[in-house]
RNA sequence: UGGGCUGUAGCCAAGCGGUAAGGCACCAGACUUUGACUCUGGCAUGCGCUAGUUCGAAUCUAGCCAGCCCAG
């Protein structure tokens, strides 16, 4: 029997995660993650579902490593008006970094998490791929494209082949467990009632600085309580009105000021990306379809690669590229080939 | 001081005698394993104040107040 040390959360994903690979056939170990140390209550309800499923759990302890990769980093980009994405660094460095070396350790084969999205083996390229999942609502793909190449065949989703949540929540409930009707998690793991901006006062030493907001014309309309607080395509929380709804076009990091303008401002076609990951050999240049943000469909874009930086090139302008969130190329069939940090 | 103009929600603004459009901001909810966007709903018993005309006034009249502009 095959080892599979599986994280989790203690949500349905996992919970039915670990069912579907026992089903299966592997040999399960539980594991959560201590993250943020605020996971007591996770790790009690997590144990009791271990129990019932009788399998062993564990708890590894990331503390630091959490605070210094994920939330340090976090701070550290907000700090200079970029706009981080932790649920991709903690993917990269926690679940499939340091969760995967564990597993190694404990000498299982297998990673598993309860994430929707697919890996399989390609023909087209030869090797193990992390493809879209079935149910494109919820696919996560895009949280996921820092996984090492070399580690995908080692890698099981237990959810890829089921089309929707409701097929879930309902294996949940055959199986007699509570989580069924455990809401869906959301918002940044470490900051509560989902506030980021009183977090980053609460862990910035110096506080922001008031600023203007501005028009591109120069005109000033009125005050801002510290860039960190902005990200571009930004509407909600300007506290200043125009003739047109106002968003955030650019945030001007060393005169701390942020730029406001038409929603129209806000398109372009170009970005550059660093800090890449390629699960699939690309080349130098390639035409993709990328997405620079979660929630955003696929939009055909020309790749350059120049000495680990990626220009690119949409066909159709896209909304809102920001800088410090992450830009995924997917191939026509939706398979990921990688992404990387637009800066 | 004389002459002209203006005064509708936090901001902008329609209305021109028939019972307060709209936009922005704001608030609540939906959506969402980032931050956003988006969507749905809420938001002036009252139109500078006071009288009057009228069945009926934000709309007409008079007086007052405030702001702006022009003259001296």
């Amino acid at each position: 029997m095959e080892k599979v040390l599986l994280g989790m959360s203690g949500g349905v994903d996992s919970t039915v995660s670990a069912i579907i690979l026992k089903e299966k056939g592997y040999e399960v170990i539980g594991c959560t993650m201590i993250l943020n140390g605020k996971e007591e209550e996770t790790v009690k309800e997590v144990k009791k579902i271990c129990d019932i499923l009788k399998i062993p759990h564990y708890t590894y302890d990331f503390r630091k490593e959490f605070k210094c990769y994920v939330v340090n980093k976090f701070i550290e980009e907000y700090k200079i008006a970029r706009t981080p994405n932790p649920c991709v660094e903690c993917n990269k460095k926690m679940k499939f970094g340091l969760f995967y070396e564990k597993a190694k350790e404990l000498g299982c084969k297998y990673i598993a998490t309860g994430h929707y999205a697919k890996i399989e083996f390609s023909d087209k390229y030869n090797q193990y791929v992390l493809r879209k999942s079935e149910e494109e609502k919820k696919d996560q793909t895009y949280f996921l494209y820092g996984i090492k190449k070399e580690e995908l065949e080692n890698i099981i989703f237990p959810l890829e082949n089921y089309k929707n949540k409701e097929e879930i929540r309902k294996i949940a409930l055959e199986n007699n467990l509570s989580v069924a009707k455990k809401k869906d998690s959301q918002e940044i793991c470490f900051i509560e009632n989902n506030d980021y901006q009183k977090f980053l006062l609460e862990n910035l030493k110096e506080k922001p600085k008031k600023g203007n907001i501005k028009l591109k014309t120069g005109e000033i309309l009125g005050k801002h309580n510290g860039i960190i607080n902005y990200t571009i395509g930004q509407r909600k929380g300007l506290g200043v009105s125009y003739k047109f709804p106002l968003y955030v076009i650019d945030l001007d990091y060393k005169n701390n000021e942020v730029i406001v303008g038409k929603e129209e401002d806000l398109y372009s076609k170009k970005l550059i990306a660093k800090d890449l990951n390629f699960q699939v050999e690309v080349g130098e240049e390639f035409i993709s379809f990328a997405k620079i943000r979660y929630r955003a469909t696929e939009s055909k874009a020309k790749v350059k690669i120049i000495k680990n930086v990626a220009e690119v090139e949409f066909y159709e302008p896209q909304r809102a590229i920001t800088k410090g969130q992450s830009i995924v190329f997917y191939d026509e069939n939706g398979i990921v080939l990688g992404g990387g940090i637009i800066s």
